[in-house]
DNA sequence: ATTTTGAAAATGTGATCACAAAAATAATTA
DNA sequence: TAATTATTTTTGTGATCACATTTTCAAAAT
């Protein structure tokens, strides 16, 4: 209960308690600080934040609807354990609902939009040079939130979050057992496509991206990682 | 605030009040009866189903996380109102989910779920030959589901949900102004190609039966329907 | 008639409490 | 000593209350 890895955070003026709760896990869950199979009591978190049990509930219910913790049946929550066959399927169709997304995405891109991804990647090469992992995987998010999100009706960023947040522990597992998480991506390839308007050369960018990334796991090697874990 | 068109629905022994509260109001959305725009209050509808705002917020909060419910600034939660942009971006998401969760469905699939597959597919026949929109298009929501569950380590059955309910006040909608929806579908095509193995087929069929369905719309009729019914 | 102001009602939010179920611990028995 | 039972503690759940904000509606002013 006690040490829940739970970095304060910034709390804006205006939020509301169970907002600032549900921030805080999601943070916690999608950098993978919280042990898979580790369950969490509303009180625990409650008082860790110093608050009631009233919102972190609310805070703990949305995080269930977005994949990121199991109810189970005796109403125990927790951070859902991680399978080889699951990483496999949380993969495959991250990769389909990126494609999507970034297809979508470039009728509605800017000029202005692609500088913006380039100064990101810049950071994330940064990043990545001073081996700070945790930096580097939140700007390859950003990197990828800021091209999807160029649609102005795009529908489909929760769900690509959600699969982010299904995958933070894994990632919390294979950082403390990995050198380097994304020392190579292929962000300059979906920039050079972008400014050429290709949608297909985006998707095909984005493709290779997650499959040389987080989908460059050997099914072996998960199943390496997920026993030294004692998954 | 009264009428929520909420109707009571069967509730099992163990079953939490917050989550008869979400399963409730859940229904209610999947099948259109909650008109967009028409803004949700907590205690409105704790009074409306007997209980208390804590569990209702708890299902309201779930909700808005699966994309059905919209917290205004106000805090004020409504049915977020259709657009021909955002159904569109919908129904382009729901066939490119579909096709991956059939996809994925096809090594996993058995003679016997087939089989169930028929027997849905008839129902959901009969349903329509007697002009009963509802149970068609609950029992059109069975049969993919029953396909695509059939992948037991599936994960992207709740984003499938996801935008079902997010086009459910569509379907409202559209089921007040044309007479028959979903009076041709590709369900027997799918079986085929299910009993042949045959993803690519299964795929193919899944995505006409979509573009056929609901995605048959062109982009005039929507128009047409959402200026119609005062959006 | 329209706008502005003020009071009253409604609403979202979060803390607290009581209750039941579950888990952990202590006591007892085989 | 190991297993079982009893007791205590912890935990999830939902109702209630107080507070602040927002909305609604009536009265007053322009």
């Amino acid at each position: 209960m006690g040490n829940l890895a739970l970095e304060p955070l910034d709390r804006p003026d205006g939020m509301t308690t169970h907002e600032y709760a549900h921030r805080r896990l999601r943070q916690a869950i999608m950098v993978g600080s919280i042990r898979p199979g580790e369950s969490l009591t509303i009180r625990g978190i409650a008082e860790a934040m110093e608050s009631s049990p009233t919102p972190v509930r609310e805070a703990l219910r949305r995080l269930s609807s977005e994949g990121a913790l199991r109810v189970l049946d005796n109403r125990r929550i927790m951070v859902p354990r991680m399978t080889a066959d699951r990483f496999s399927e949380l993969v495959s169709l991250r990769a389909v609902l990126e494609q999507h997304a970034a297809r979508r995405a470039v009728p509605h891109i800017t000029e202005r939009r692609i500088d913006r991804l380039e100064e990101i990647d810049k950071a994330q090469d940064e990043a990545i040079a001073r081996k700070d992992n945790g930096t580097a995987l939140l700007l390859n998010q950003e990197f990828h939130r800021t091209l999807y999100t160029a649609n102005p009706e795009q529908v489909i960023m929760p769900m690509v979050e959600s699969v982010w947040l299904q995958l933070g522990p894994f990632l919390g597992i294979a950082m403390e057992h990995v050198a380097q998480l994304y020392f190579v991506d292929r962000h300059q390839e979906a920039i050079a496509a972008l400014r050429k308007r290709d949608a297909d050369g985006v998707a095909a960018a984005i493709k290779a991206d997650i499959s040389e990334g987080i989908g460059g796991f050997e099914r072996s090697a998960i199943e390496n990682l997920l026993r030294l874990a004692g998954q």
